[in-house]
DNA sequence: GAACAGACTTGATGCCGGTCAATTTCTTAA
DNA sequence: TTAAGAAATTGACCGGCATCAAGTCTGTTC
């Protein structure tokens, strides 16, 4: 590997590797060393950093920016799965399975990132296991919040998910009521299986009841958190 | 562990484990030392497992029988996730989180578990980090299969849901356009989101247009799997 | 500052699919 | 075999939410 070295270990762009919880715990010394199989890599506000069929051999780590990361249906439609902001990555499931991405990625700033590339990753697990154990961890959560999403899907109407996730924004945003929507309504829709214009028309009837009080495009205050979770 | 061992290892309830693709790749040293620590356990059809809040601090293997994994949404209804056949196994994503059961699980008939303490479990995993890579793997898949789901929630209607649902069951049963409902279409509504009704209705619609074409209780003929899939 | 494109809001309309209710069919137990 | 209780079907009804269509507001670029 030390023949990829494209720089010494100061570079900004390696840095981001450290605020990576599946690296963060490792020594230092270990850690400069997958430092050295990082590659950067930077894409503009809307460019694609891979489409759906795309061959996937790497592991994208966010260092600046925001990635928003899509599924498409089998009917072609697209859903916003998740946006990753600095310090989180995508591409792993790549690693354990066949190796085409099922999904799509789309800077939505400039955004840089760090690549590292997925035969560097898999000598690394061998070497240090305890990187499996963090990979495990984080598959485990994204799991259980995966499966949370699809029983609200199955069960909740539309209302309901909205409400559950002004509250999940509350807790995001250590238990702050005045919250800020990380995304547009429009991906927000996406996210929730809706229609901008259903979030608009539910946020709206939200004031009305008195639950909540908007305040500009994407700042709103929760009044009754409470009230927001019995709906 | 020696000490909790309960019988030799030729009992029937722990054969199982050699069923685990988890498992069944280890030395049959190394499986045998699983053996030891195995548990049996049995419970009568209906029979809840355990509960969503319960502590939870087993891997449960599914030895004879079947299981219903539900998930309890916020607001108290269930959503079918998963059902669990003999190999199958459940309780894992406690190991690498809070201890406390999301979901509940249930006998669908009487049915013979293998548990193994979680405890021993996460020894094995320093010991043999090959089954990392194997649950690693298997989470992998699962996510994959978890998000694939909520994305078809997200972005198809109740009938294609159907449909896609369909054309999964011909996969699983290799191909053959006869194919058998692996559950209830009380179970199957709750897995896809809807009502027993409306499944009803839309595989009578299927048949009317010649996509199908039913034959007792749980059985049908696929006639235009290509079609089926263009909903 | 003007102009433009996006993002957001609001209204009117229609239909998918949930709910309730009444049978009918299947399964299980006595 | 019969009876009882699920499971499944079918029909009537209607409400939630998507869709289409106009706006209004915001922020960005000359």
């Amino acid at each position: 590997m030390a023949e990829k070295r494209a720089c010494n270990h100061s570079c900004a762009h390696q840095a981001c590797i450290s605020l990576v919880p599946i690296f963060n715990h490792l020594e230092p010394a270990q850690m400069d060393e997958i430092m050295q199989t990082v590659q950067p890599g930077s894409y503009k506000k809307g460019e694609v950093i891979y489409r759906a069929g795309d061959q996937s051999d790497s592991l994208y780590i966010v260092n600046k920016g925001k990635i928003r990361i899509y599924r498409l249906s089998e009917s072609g439609k697209e859903q916003l799965v998740r946006i990753l902001n600095p310090g989180n990555f995508t591409g792993e499931l790549a690693l354990f399975q066949e190796n085409v991405h099922e999904a799509y990625a789309e800077a939505v700033v400039d955004t840089e990132v760090c690549t590292i590339k997925r035969s560097d990753l898999q000598e690394f697990l061998i070497k240090y296991p305890s990187i499996s154990l963090k990979i495990l961890s984080e598959f485990s959560n994204r799991l259980e919040k995966s499966e949370r999403q699809t029983a609200r899907f199955a069960t909740e109407r539309v209302e309901t998910r909205i409400a559950l996730f002004l509250a999940e924004c509350v807790e995001d945003q250590d238990g702050s009521l005045h919250i800020q929507l990380p995304m547009s309504k429009k991906d927000l829709a996406s996210y929730l299986g809706t229609t901008p214009e259903t979030i608009s028309r539910r946020l709206t009837a939200f004031e009305e009841q008195g639950l909540i009080k908007q305040v500009g495009q994407r700042k709103m205050e929760i009044l009754k958190l409470d009230d927001l979770l019995l709906i």
